[in-house]
RNA sequence: GGGGGCGUAGUUCAGUUGGUUAGAACGCCUGCCUGUCACGCAGGAGGCCGCGGGUUGGAGUCCCGUCGCUCCCGCCA
């Protein structure tokens, strides 16, 4: 293989073959790159060593396939490159095929710029020669199979099932496929195997695990695919540790393949404080976190500032951001997401000219707040950017309204927490540059902050439909010491819920799960379902939770994300061999595509214009 | 569903206040070149300025619409 040569290998015969990746033609010598999976080496063509091969060689071309046989050789002093793995070495031909040639094409996998995304996506083909590509789906591969032989060592099955199944119209939306046999009804491809999954614990498989494609037809981000791979387990008889146990083991193997050996026990956070420390469900613990400084201000100083007294005044510490100007205050406004009530005060300088007490107070106290910080060492203050979130003074009038409001979090000060958690990460990526902290240090302990959350709550409110919905999903177990209040004072029911996040994306999420019929039931009442509903929807599930299920819980983890931070990527689309865009389409494909009308009349189906 | 960014040569981009024949780099083609490795040198070809409409004496540039890519909010049990 071409990136495999080396000076052990000089004076042997060899035969490379792979794609023209650069060449350089001087006249009576040409050199071309010759490139596999593996790398490139130098192949030489000389016009003194055999005319023909030479002849032949000036009509290759960039992404020509070929077949180059001759010596490996190495390499005079002076023209080593050190800048290549094989740089030592290089193949002197005496004999060159042809094997295929090649269009022009539309972008060079050779590239130092980067084609834009459409003409990566529609040929694809191409970009994946490019040694970025290449590498990630090799990186994909080493994680999967560490994981499985993580799983497979600690006694997990590898288990099967259904892509086409029921359609279950709580959660995300399916993706449906049609049934010929059954004109008008409709299989829905998994948003994840539940349900099988905890059948399984019913069947006896009292450890199971799978990599498994999941669809859920929703809006896409960088970090979402319509269609994205789990890893996807459940065992019998946990307790939530012994789950994290093994999340733990398998990512610290997959890690490991990665090259990295992240420290396991990662730490662990209650939902509620994850929001008030950090604003967000799936804290980057590599930021620092927000600080509560409502109470560096005197109460005259908030009514002055039009500041609302009764919710929480957050600072943003952006470090090493330094003071921003004119333009870059305008600049941040556009990242803030007011959730509802919640302020910006950018302008942190205004507070030092006003209120030099005030602002002092607040540099302290945020500087002091360093919890769960590691490594930033800021030089100075005054290099760090604060940033104010603040309720507007009006706002949260009606707090005790919500059927939340009794939470150690209440609607009113969530939404400041939340405005002020997207802000806070919004600026940390638009200053990456200046304060360093996404760049990788080669220490995993710095560069991979895991964290489990746990304790979520049960259920959220759904405003528009003015009704309960699970937080997690409807078979999530409720904590012990709740169960009471799930008809009382669903609000303040606890779920056996979890999510393990890494540097602030949720790379999956889990829980211990109902197995008894008669809780399943009143948590499908508290959302919301009759009696009649629930069985319909649910009932194959229900009765089987009758014959002696055993308690069970498990997780689902996004293999694409874990090889997404594992490759430095920003976009999920670098590690999916085949991804969609934005509007989920397939550029090389093009899929989705109509389809003749008799296909359609085959499946009893008729397309109604939206107008 | 809402908001932001982008769309100009094969590719990545520049294009001033609306003003001659729309530029650069890389790639491509031709020629020269025996040690290059992002080879070099000389010459050349290559443009529906995403698409449609409007304003204007005149539009790559301004306005409206539309399509595509992208990021975010909503959404993702």
């Amino acid at each position: 293989m071409c990136g495999a040569l080396r000076l052990a290998d000089a004076g042997k015969k060899a035969v490379l073959m792979g794609w023209v990746n650069r060449r350089r033609d001087l006249g009576q010598i040409i050199f071309v790159d010759l490139r596999d999976r593996t790398g490139v080496a130098q192949v030489v063509f000389s016009a003194e060593l055999s005319a023909t091969v030479h002849e032949k060689a000036e009509q290759l071309r960039n992404e020509f396939v070929i077949a180059a046989l001759g010596t490996v050789k190495k390499r005079d002093a002076d023209t080593i490159n050190p800048n290549i793995p094989t740089g030592e070495v290089e193949l002197v031909v005496d004999e060159l095929r042809i094997l295929n040639v090649s269009k022009q094409p539309p972008f060079l996998p050779s590239d130092t710029m980067l084609a834009n995304e459409e003409m990566r996506l529609k040929y694809r083909y191409i970009d994946l020669r490019r040694d970025a590509m290449q590498f990630n789906i090799a990186l994909r591969h080493k994680v999967a199979i560490a994981i499985r032989d993580y799983l497979s060592s600690q006694g997990f099955f590898e288990i099967e099932t259904p892509f086409m199944t029921r359609s279950t119209p709580e959660g995300a939306r399916d993706y449906l496929v049609p049934s010929r046999v059954q004109p008008g009804s409709f299989y829905a491809l998994p948003q994840s195997p539940q349900l099988f999954k905890q059948i399984l614990m019913i069947s006896g498989f009292d450890k199971y695990f799978q990599i498994v494609r999941c669809f859920r037809d929703e809006d896409l981000r960088a970090d979402r695919q319509p269609e994205f791979t789990q890893i996807d387990l459940e065992m019998s008889y946990p307790q939530p540790e012994r789950v994290w146990e093994t999340v733990e083991g398998f990512l610290a193997a997959a890690f490991k393949a990665a090259g990295h050996e992240i420290k396991i026990n990662f730490p662990r956070m209650d939902y509620d404080d994850a929001m008030r420390q950090y604003g967000i469900d799936k804290p980057d613990l590599r930021l620092p976190a927000l600080t509560d400084v409502r109470d560096c201000f005197t109460s005259e100083e908030l009514q002055t500032l039009a500041i609302n007294q009764d919710l929480p005044v957050l600072a943003i510490r952006t470090p090493k951001v330094g003071e921003l100007s004119r333009k870059e205050r305008d600049d941040i406004k556009p990242l803030f997401v007011s959730k509802g009530g919640a302020r910006v005060f950018e302008d942190f300088k205004r507070i030092e000219n006003k209120h030099p007490e005030a602002a002092a107070k607040i540099r302290e106290k945020v500087r002091a707040n360093a919890t769960f910080e590691i490594h930033q060492k800021t030089a100075g203050d005054q290099d760090d950017l604060i940033v104010l979130v603040v309720g507007s003074a009006q706002s949260s009038a009606d707090k005790d309204a919500h059927p939340a409001s009794k939470r150690k979090v209440t609607p009113a000060e969530m939404a400041i927490y939340a405005s002020a958690g997207l802000l806070r990460v919004a600026l940390a990526q638009k200053y990456a540059d200046r304060h360093g902290i996404f760049k990788k240090t080669g220490n995993p302990a710095q560069d991979y902050r895991f964290l489990w959350v746990t304790n979520f709550p049960m259920f959220e409110y759904d405003e528009a439909d003015k009704r309960w919905m699970a937080a997690h999903h409807p078979f999530t177990s409720p904590h012990e010491e709740d169960m009471d209040k799930l008809e009382t004072d669903p609000a303040m029911v606890r779920a056996l819920a979890y999510d393990v996040v890494l540097n602030g994306t949720e790379l999956g999420s889990g829980s211990i799960r109902i197995h008894r019929q008669d809780i399943q039931s009143r948590i499908f009442h508290a959302l919301g379902m009759t009696d009649e509903e629930s069985k319909s929807r649910f009932g194959f599930f229900l009765e089987a939770l009758e014959y002696g299920t055993p308690p069970h819980g498990g997780i689902a983890l996004g293999l694409d994300r874990i090889v997404m931070i594992l490759a430095g990527a920003e976009s999920l689309r670098e590690v999916i061999p085949f991804p969609k865009t934005a509007a989920a389409k397939d550029l090389m494909m093009e899929a989705p595509t109509p389809v003749a009308d008799a296909q359609l009349r085959d499946l009893g189906i008729g397309i109604v214009t939206k107008k």
